[in-house]
DNA sequence: TCCAGATAAATGCAAACGCATATATCTGGG
DNA sequence: CCCAGATATATGCGTTTGCATTTATCTGGA
C-alpha cells in the first residue's frame, strides 16, 4: 500500500476527465458543426494541420477512434468530397489521405468559429500562465510513454499482450 | 485581429486534446476490462463514488454520452445486475441509481487495477507538482460549465467585447 | 528465390450511439 | 382545479462503432 503518489496521479486523472467532458459537451452545443461531426471535424483539422498527406495510421494515432471505424469515417468523407484517399507509392499497402480545396474549405470555416469558442471557454477560465503550464504538461503527458521509471516502478504497460 | 491569446488557448486545448486521446488508448489497452467497457466503468465508477443515488440526469453530467444513450447503457448495466433502477419518492418522472453490491465488487475489481495503471501512467511523466498543477487547472476547467454568467447574457463571446 | 510472419487497410456483422420524438410527471398562472 | 409548458426518462429508427476476420503488401531469414 502506497495511498499518497497513486491517489494524487487519480485524483489529477479525475479532473481532466472531468475537464475534457466538460469542455467537450460546451463545444458540442455550439451551432458550427452543420452536416460535420466533432469527430470528422478531428480528421479534417488533423490532415490540415499536416503539410504532407497522412497515412490511415498516422491519422489513427492522433484520433480516437478503432481502425475500422476510422476506414469508414474516411469513407465517408472522401465520398463527400472533403478528402481524397491516394495510393502511397512507396508502400502499396498504405494509403495517403489530403483534403480537397472544398474540405479544406470546410475546415476552415468550421475551424474558425470552433477557434473563437476554444479561446472564449479556456480564457474565460483560465490566466496565460495557466494556459502555459497546461499546455507544458499536456505535452509532456501526450508524448510515448517516458521510459524514466522511478521508484515507484509502475511503467508496464506494454508487458501484456 | 489578435492572434495571442486565442492561439495560446486553441495550442492548450490541442494538447489537452492529445494527452487525452493518448491516455485513453493507453488504458484501454490494459487487460482488465473483460465484459465492462470503459464507458460503462465510468458509470459504475460515478455511482460508487457518490454515496446517495444518482439520478439520471445528474449521471450523464458527468458522462459524455448522450441521454438516451446513458439511459440504455444503464438498462444494460441493470439486465446485468450491476445497478438498480429505484424510483425516487420525491419526483414520479426521475429515476435513482445505485450499484448493487455486485456492482460494487466489479468496480471496485476493476478500479484496484485501473487506479494502478493511471497512476504508473501519470507518474511517469509528471512530478507530484505538475501533477497538482494539472489537477487544480482542470478543477478550474471543469467546475465553472459555462452557465455561471446565465444573466449577464452570453456566455464566452462576450468575453471578447 | 521463397515463404512465414508482420503490417496497413478494408469488410461482415452485431452492438451501441445520436437525433427526433413519445411518455410520464411536475409546476405555476388563471 | 385545470391546463400549458417545463422537466426527466424512455423508445423508434437510421447511422456509426468495435470486434473479429479478410485481403493485400512488405520484410527478413533460410
Amino acid at each position: 500500500m502506497m495511498p499518497g503518489p497513486g491517489v494524487l496521479a487519480n485524483k489529477t486523472w479525475e479532473a481532466l476527465l472531468s475537464a475534457h467532458a466538460a469542455l467537450m459537451k460546451q463545444f458540442a452545443a455550439e451551432d458550427i458543426w452543420g452536416d460535420i461531426s466533432m469527430r470528422e471535424y478531428d480528421v479534417l483539422y488533423t490532415l490540415s494541420k499536416g503539410r504532407a498527406p497522412l497515412r490511415m495510421s498516422e491519422l489513427n494515432r492522433h484520433v480516437l477512434l478503432s481502425q475500422p471505424a476510422l476506414s469508414r469515417l474516411v469513407d465517408r468523407l472522401a465520398e463527400r468530397g472533403l478528402l481524397q484517399r491516394q495510393p502511397d507509392p512507396a508502400d502499396g499497402r498504405s494509403v495517403r489521405l489530403a483534403l480537397t480545396e472544398a474540405g479544406r474549405a470546410r475546415q476552415r470555416q468550421i475551424g474558425r468559429q470552433h477557434a473563437r469558442h476554444v479561446a472564449g471557454a479556456l480564457n474565460a477560465r483560465l490566466d496565460p500562465g495557466e494556459l502555459r503550464q497546461l499546455e507544458t504538461i499536456c505535452l509532456k503527458l501526450s508524448c510515448p510513454p517516458a521510459a524514466a521509471d522511478a521508484a515507484t516502478g509502475n511503467t508496464k504497460e506494454d508487458m501484456h499482450r
